[in-house]
DNA sequence: GCAATAGTTAAGTAGTTACTTCAGTGTTGA
DNA sequence: TCAACACTGAAGTAACTACTTAACTATTGC
């Protein structure tokens, strides 16, 4: 679930935006409201709002209400899967290299 | 460089297509040239190298252009750059977690 | 009860993205 | 030398994104 496609995509772009990250960011810190979330930045709480949606959607952010108020708590699982994809490609490229050295420390 | 908020935001946006994830994929395994990048996809060769644009402004992949062939590679430190990212906010939310289970083994 | 609080929802808009096709440019091999 | 090859760039378009404002709902505290 968390390694389809769909899933990855809606991660990344969730990512790709500065006010969204900065949500994970202050998130990171401990949970929030919406209101806290909104508080440091320069936009209206409608848009915050649409943008705690899109983190919601892809899974990276949960949300829970309790009467008016709904707090916010990072879902972990979720960034390392993102986290995963990342690193196994790197590795991929980083064991292909040393396959090479190998190689030509062989021919040598 | 790799750490402003405006590369983040390129990075993790060209990770967000599936497209560019599968460039991405195919270049983990070695170098390829810009038509075997378009190979498995499903669409011109003139959308693949746009793509290709993104990635490289990203700072994922970088090409060289050798007589008429564009050679393209991974580029592990940006890949590197994006792990780390979200790395340190999940390891922030581990390390308030683990805080707080301390907090309340004290006050038992 | 009722005003203030906390958030939600809808509609509109400017700007961006992911393609397409088509008309190039520069390189190479026979 | 010239056709095939490997791209490249421009222009157009449909769909999507990141906001805005404004009107709304549900909760809480006095």
């Amino acid at each position: 679930m968390l390694h389809d496609p769909a899933q990855l995509d809606l991660m990344f772009q969730a990512l790709a935006d500065p006010a969204r990250r900065s949500m994970v960011e202050r998130l990171s810190r401990g949970p929030a409201s919406v209101s806290q979330l909104a508080e440091p930045l320069a936009m209206s709480l409608s848009a915050v709002v649409q943008h705690l949606n899109l983190l919601e959607a892809s899974g990276l952010v949960r949300t829970e209400k309790i009467g008016r108020v709904r707090t916010c708590q990072i879902e972990p699982k979720a960034l390392q899967a993102a986290e995963h994809w990342i690193n196994e490609r790197r590795l991929s490229w980083e064991r292909r290299l040393d396959r090479l050295g190998d190689f030509l420390a062989e021919t040598e």
